[in-house]
RNA sequence: GGCCGGAUGGUGAAGUGGCUUAACACAGCGGUUUGCAAAACCGUGAUUCGUGGGUUCAAAUCCCACUCCGGCCUCCA
């Protein structure tokens, strides 16, 4: 009995996957232009908490979780020229990066991980069957646009901006997109970017280039999950325009299945909120940010997964090394209980207890402090039973 | 400017109508242990939940106003 915060309706919802045999959720993953910071690790250690919350109530099998890789992108390929090799180095060496972290920090290893790269055929088909549906434009220059006007009608109740909760007039208002005289509407969002001089691109029957940011995830989750998913997920920021666009892409071609509320694009839109800096968001921009390695290396995994997992993930994280200093002597308790001969099997009331508290929109705070008030009490199985769960290994 | 979210002890943070004179953790303080120290373990902390009103038998929790802070509107987990 999940209960999660669907960003679409902005309320906590009873979860009920379409299929209990084939739960599904996508969650958009990195853009591999540099080495992850601590948000990034935020971000994938509550997915995990999810995964395996999915995992432990409907079967180790049953569960399809996907996490991509944006491995070309306008950054990317900066850097490429930049530091004189290739998108595709770039990107390799960033992920490695990312995989040892995710590994240090025990997260489990999603059910796919497509990229960009491997995915160009499902890509351009997207783009073509927007095409088709006269939903997207060309322009002179080579580019695919999604025109806005175009979005069609959903049995789901769909209209642009819900998501972001945001008023299309407004954006338009505010737009601060780069004027383009070939566009339509102000609104309109590439799907696809006509080459550039010298940089990498790909053939299709309307020119070459390479996608559009938003179509990139639309296509991957075609292709590994279908047209309808459970959960849609993502950092807060990528509610606008990011999510925004993946739906309003969705609705494009698949407008005649999306027959109601129920069954739309996800059934549920989750998100994370940010580590902070002194109150100020850890962004790449500016530049205040802890590369993920480093902090794993500095102050142990277990500690940073202790730190992370003591707040909701709705509400913002504040870094400090005070923090993560803060969080390793408990971290560190339970793994030393962790590293105690297995206690056997977990008292079931406290199973309950436990499961109640993360199936209530993944509460891990409370969670922990369960865990903490077991291991004062000396009740070791319980201690590993819920340690395991939310994702400690010794 | 528009929209969204937040404000709980020295610190982080859970709690969204009575189970809470507010969980859990860190720091501090007291103690046990120890040759001393460290580590470990035990004990200890807000009569109070941004401010002002209101609703209720009952509010940190609901409503209204205000103040402050953050996020999104532009690439971003």
């Amino acid at each position: 009995m999940l209960n999660l915060t669907n960003t679409l309706t902005r309320k906590k919802e009873l979860f009920t996957p379409r299929d209990p045999s084939r739960v599904t959720m996508y969650v958009c993953g990195i853009t591999p232009q540099e080495a992850p910071h601590l948000g990034h690790g935020r971000g994938y250690v509550v997915t995990d908490i999810l995964f395996r919350l999915l995992r432990h109530t409907y079967g180790e099998n049953s569960v399809v979780y996907v996490r991509n890789y944006t491995d070309v992108d306008d950054k990317i390929i900066e850097k490429a020229v930049q530091i004189g090799t290739t998108p595709e180095a770039v990107a390799n060496d960033n992920i490695a990066i990312f995989q040892q972290c995710m590994n240090d920090l025990n997260i489990l290893t999603p059910t796919h991980e497509p990229r960009i790269t491997t995915s160009m055929p499902e890509i351009i088909a997207f783009v073509q069957t927007l095409l088709d549906k006269k939903i997207a434009y060309t322009t002179p220059e080579g580019d695919v646009y999604y025109d806005l006007q175009k979005l069609p009608a959903c049995g789901c109740g769909y209209h642009y901006g819900q998501l972001s909760s945001k008023k299309p007039e407004d954006l338009i208002m505010g737009s601060r997109v780069e004027p383009n005289l070939s566009k339509r509407n102000a609104g309109d969002f590439a799907l696809w970017k006509a080459a550039k001089p010298d940089e990498i691109s790909w053939a299709t029957p309307w020119g070459r280039g390479r996608p559009g940011w938003h179509i990139e995830c639309s296509a991957m989750s075609l292709a590994t999950i279908g047209p309808q998913m459970d959960i849609h997920g993502g950092g807060e920021d990528l509610q606008f325009p990011h999510h925004e666009n993946e739906l309003a892409q969705n609705i494009g071609a698949f407008s005649e299945l999306y027959t109601d509320a129920e069954n739309g694009f996800a059934k549920l839109w989750f998100h994370w909120a940010f580590i902070t800096v002194n109150g100020t968001k850890m962004s790449k921009s500016l530049g205040n940010f802890t590369y993920l390695d480093h902090a794993i290396a500095a102050h142990g995994a277990a500690a940073i997964r202790y730190w992370l997992l003591q707040t909701h993930y709705r509400k913002p994280v504040d870094y400090s090394e005070d923090a993560l200093k803060a969080a390793a002597k408990p971290a560190k308790r339970l793994m030393a209980a962790l590293k105690e001969p297995a206690a056997g099997a977990p008292a079931p009331a406290f199973q309950e207890k436990f499961l109640s508290m993360l199936n209530d929109d993944l509460n891990t705070a409370k969670a922990l402090a369960a865990l903490n008030t077991a291991l004062s009490a000396n009740e070791l199985a319980n201690v590993q039973w819920g340690a395991k769960l939310l994702g400690f290994k010794a």
